[in-house]
DNA sequence: CGCTTTTGACCCGCGC
DNA sequence: GCGCGGGTCAAAAGCG
């Protein structure tokens, strides 16, 4: 038996190569963009019954593990649009609400969108910018903070001011150059007022369905912060990509 | 033939 | 120090 398949001195060689460039990564997570997504019973069903909200990106699922405390696996994605881009997302299904798609995007795009679909779905998306462990939660009791934007996970949020401001606040800035830092600069202060604004119309859903975000305590830790470009990023791409939904699926009526 | 998806194993970080 | 959970990589299989 000379002949060893890869031994675990083979395995742990290698693996110890990517294990510094794992580290690494696991260390510094980037700024995660939390993305609630409300998927049509119908769209969920066409989407291959888990289907994964593809935007103007093309993800390429790399992994996939069940999550405690959740019924649903999570899928991790990888962009596969450019091979050099990092921008990687996790997407899960909300526990209360099997309707609802969690989507947290890590990293962003080095490259520019590939494309740019038509806002035209019928998906309601809320966006939560999750501080990293650097930033860490500066204060648990996010709740009372009035400020926040009060992330009610699975809320049921007004579907067409959610999937409103979301285009109102999308401008046609399909800049094609991989500046995100100076990007994200811009994009910041637009964020924040886009924030500001989910402040104001969040605090008045979370008014109207304070139940729902009772039970997504797990949201509650999720709080306002200074968005980056991965933010805009997404909100550039925030319109699901029509392949997915080639019906013109009405906005969610409930 | 190429790409994507699926499954298993391994490693790291965090909490107790 | 140990255990648990989460995240990523790699190999194989399937589909277009």
């Amino acid at each position: 038996m000379g002949d060893s398949p890869p031994t675990k001195t083979d395995l742990v060689s290698s693996q110890e190569a990517r294990t510094d460039a794992q580290a690494c990564k696991k260390r510094k997570v980037a700024q995660k963009t939390v993305v609630t997504v409300k998927i049509e019973t119908s769209s969920a069903g066409k989407q291959k019954g888990e289907g994964p909200p593809s935007d103007s990106w093309s993800w390429r699922k790399y992994g996939q593990k069940p999550i405690k405390g959740s019924p649903y696996p999570r899928g991790y994605y990888k962009c596969s649009t450019s091979k050099g881009c990092s921008a990687k997302k996790q997407v899960e299904r909300c526990r209360t609400d099997p309707s609802m798609l969690i989507i947290t995007y890590t990293s962003e795009h080095n490259h520019p969108d590939p494309d740019h679909p038509n806002p035209s779905t019928t998906t309601t998306i809320t966006l939560h910018s999750v501080p990293t462990s650097e930033e860490g939660a500066p204060t648990t009791d996010s709740t009372k903070e009035p400020t926040k934007v009060a992330a009610p996970a699975c809320e049921e949020e007004d579907t067409a001011a959610g999937d409103g401001y979301l285009q109102s606040q999308s401008p046609p800035k399909c800049s094609e150059e991989d500046v995100p830092a100076d990007l994200a600069t811009t994009e910041a202060d637009k964020i924040d007022h886009l924030l500001n604004t989910l402040s104001e119309e969040g605090t008045e859903n979370s008014s109207v369905e304070p139940t729902k975000s009772t039970e997504d305590d797990i949201f509650d830790e999720l709080e306002e912060l200074p968005v980056s470009s991965s933010f805009t990023g997404w909100v550039r791409s925030s319109s699901f990509d029509d392949r997915v939904l080639p019906l013109p699926i009405p906005l969610l009526d409930y």
